[in-house]
DNA sequence: GAGTGGTCTAGACCACGTC
DNA sequence: ACGTGGTCTAGACCACTCT
């Protein structure tokens, strides 16, 4: 009586996929309802509602209440992205890891800082800059504020010996998080830094976190020269 | 005998990363068998399990069959980027759409376009190059190569009246995504196409779409100076 | 109002990895 | 080996939205 070959909701999900990819069913169309095809591949409804549910979040169909299900029509590149943490990312390229505190002190955060987090006043923060290096050689500058409203406690940290960032992970999940990825100019401290001409072209990264709405910290990471972020 | 207030996925998410952001689990601590806390929040297993589901995508939670679940220890940044669409883009900042090709020819591919394809020979290609405007300005610059033995339909298509993009994804859906991200330095053509000085640090975005283990298109987006993607 | 997706439940069995 | 998460099922009810 059981429906003789195993249906994981993956193959489900394989199947539908496969449907709109042979153009059985092309983007605008309408799909099958649920239930019809969960009798057509002979598997529960909520086996289809899950393969579904992927298929949704990847952008490829549509859903709507009463409407049923569609292939999407214009769809934005979506992706789950992955950043790795520095030292991380070096080790994995078999480069040793080490690291510099360039500097390090408590004050207010300027006005872009605030924005950043969103904030209406002046947060009192902890402001950091330091470099990563690879094999000895500049990898990354890493410009960080932390929020001593948010993580009083960092203040205390000696943070030679463990990063800000290992130490925020453990002692202060966040919630949320911002992206945002540009290109910007060497300028005299980046370069310095770098080990770089003025000017040249830099790839940077920033991500501001968040735990319950509060600010944790806003990181800007400048890299090398040439670098490619080619998340996971 | 129904269990009173009503227990969602969501609410049972919610729950459990109230736990570990007020340190009732820290990060490395393991977390309760999952009937454990279905009896705890007074809701089904299955429940708990697509929570468990979410925070484990998003990387806060890590599950093991036999191990139980743990807070994650140190965790990379994870998050679901959405690329717009570059027309999207522009008029949803309000300003009028614009775009013109520049060039269109079909070559093979040259060994850098086939190395990002993955392939192993030169494949027959449309390469093809367009700007888009923002109010009459430079946006974005779009030099994309289409695998013309994915997708040999579209050396037909008359692309002055929809644009690669859009034929793309309605009639080749893609599976895969590979995109990258870097600073790059404008060169005469960028420099000419962008209406920028020469050498000027540009942000590109990079992807390559396939369609089941098939190159159906690589594309490099170089945006005029000065932008800052922030994914959704 | 009615039909669709959205969700929850209770139970069962499977598969993996730790013990 | 055995306990944990992983998955599937069948059924029920809800909520949205289109008609």
């Amino acid at each position: 009586m059981t429906p003789s070959p195993r249906h994981s909701w993956r193959s489900v999900r394989d199947e539908i996929h496969g449907w709109i990819l042979s153009a059985r069913y092309k983007p605008g169309d309408k799909l099958p309802r649920d239930e019809d095809i969960a009798a057509e591949l002979g598997c529960a409804r909520s086996t289809v509602v899950r393969a579904m549910q992927e298929l949704t979040e990847t952008g490829l169909v549509e859903r709507k209440r009463r409407g049923g299900s569609q292939v999407s029509q214009s769809r934005p590149t979506r992706a789950m992205i992955e950043i790795p943490v520095h030292k991380v990312e070096i080790e994995s390229l078999g480069k040793s890891y080490s690291t510099r505190l360039l500097s390090r002190e408590e004050t207010p955060a300027p006005p872009t800082v605030q924005a950043r987090f969103r904030a209406q006043t002046a947060l009192s923060c902890l402001h950091m800059r330091a470099i990563h290096f690879a094999d000895g050689a500049p990898f990354v500058h890493e410009d960080r504020w932390v929020s001593l409203e948010t993580a009083p406690d960092i203040a205390k940290v000696d943070l030679t010996e463990i990063s800000a960032n290992e130490w925020l992970v453990t002692n202060l999940p966040y919630d949320e998080v911002d992206v945002a990825f540009s290109a910007i100019s060497a300028d005299t401290a980046l370069a310095a830094a770098l080990e770089c001409e003025l000017q040249t072209p830099l790839f940077r990264l920033e991500r501001v976190t968040w735990s319950q709405g509060a600010p944790i910290t806003a990181v800007q990471s400048t890299f090398h020269p040439g670098y490619i972020l080619r998340p996971q």
